[in-house]
DNA sequence: GTGGTATGTTGTTAGTGTCAACATCAGCGG
DNA sequence: CCGCTGATGTTGACACTAACAACATACCAC
């Protein structure tokens, strides 16, 4: 069982914040230097221990040391950052499943089989961050959050239309077949996540994570 | 396409209101009288038109007619009222899915397609209430609520057990097999509540349904 | 330097969840 | 019929929030 860090740094390296001017390392200066970027990791941090739905750009504030009403500078309303936090997610897990992939051979059911793996583990490991991607807060759907998406689904949908050019996966409609295999796996992280699925501990989630991924791959193979 | 209603009553019929005083039908007297279920349909009335996490207590209490303190003698808090619309929900959902059973062949694919089917159209033509179902809302887990969760389950567990029964199906853990097939239909239907899946529209969709149950059910029947 | 602009602050308003104290009513024993 | 008691609904209050407006500060181009 892998799925034991809760830490979000586990498949990224946040830079340490930039100090952008290199003179006075923390004296108490007026304007901050990187407040959306610290905003945001901030709303990180929290989000990590408490519910996302009584998270307060508020308290964000506060735990940067800013007044309540800083973080209206950087994002229009409480929404607005949260989208942010959502389009560094999914750079995050675009980096998560890429990163699986490179050590994995060339057998496309290997390779689905890690990106699912990998897709499913960083849900796991980043609940609260996984629940803010996917919210009903990004209503907004901006443009930066939709790239960052589309270059997470890109990921998935190259080693399906992979798998078809060296004749492994069934022909058809790549897209739909790589929304099919998206569908799972957020599936399965959501359902995980929110405690949902029933007689759930670590052994029993990994034999289930196997049997879903197999079912879907059965179902992507060419028959015999 | 079907899927147009977007009625909360497509698939329930909401008993009028029981009397339960046969006199003074509508006299403002200072006891509601069944103020319990009024606060959850008001519930369900206002978070079919505006989002979820910005439906507050004082406005369903506003709704009824009723002071913004009453709500609290029949719910410890709000997060007990959303409970309670969830349990609804996921009695609605069992009861869309029975039916979908009942005008159906013995056919064990055909079955796990209506039952997938009306899943994802009960989800579409109820986005907010399907999101309450599965909001981390009802993170208590009350037991009237895990027990509806579990009978709606129930319905898909069984279909799965026949087709097992009578060898269509391939042999397996049930429940994993079922579980696979919840996580699918609810990753497809929140990723479709969300607006999550690119280039969607009314036909492509349909497609990508019949697609996506395709490869589950060819990953579920014994192979030639 | 000096003005302009980006950034951060204080103050305010409307709305919220929840607690406490009080009001009303229904049902009961006498 | 009367009065009590518990259930139910109300008013009032408090701490908190999102968001707006007006003001303060600091950086940058000129």
């Amino acid at each position: 069982m892998l799925l034991v860090s809760t830490s979000a740094e586990s498949s990224f390296v946040k830079p340490p914040k930039p100090p952008k001017s290199p003179v006075s390392p923390q004296c108490d200066r007026y304007h901050h230097g990187d407040l959306r970027q610290s905003l945001i990791d901030a709303a990180i941090e929290l989000i990590q221990t408490s519910n996302v739905d009584q998270l307060s750009l508020r308290e964000v504030a506060r735990q940067v040391g800013v007044s309540h009403n800083a973080p209206y500078r950087h994002f229009p309303d409480k929404e607005a950052l949260l989208s942010a936090v959502a389009e560094q997610g999914f750079q995050r897990l675009r980096l998560a499943t890429e990163n699986a992939l490179v050590g994995t051979s060339s057998n496309s059911a290997e390779r689905l089989r890690a990106i699912g793996s990998s897709y499913v583990q960083f849900a796991i490991q980043n609940p609260m961050y996984y629940r803010v991607m996917f919210s009903e807060y990004n209503r907004r759907q901006d443009e930066a959050l939709k790239a960052a998406m589309a270059q997470s689904f890109a990921v998935l949908f190259m080693v399906i239309q992979e798998g078809q050019a060296i004749g492994y996966f069934r022909l058809g409609d790549p897209r739909l077949m790589a929304q099919t295999a998206w569908s799972l796996v957020h599936g399965i992280a959501m359902l995980t996540i929110d405690g949902q699925l029933p007689d759930f501990d670590g052994e029993e989630f990994d034999r289930f994570l196997q049997v879903s991924t197999q079912m879907l791959i059965e179902g992507f193979v060419i028959r015999c």
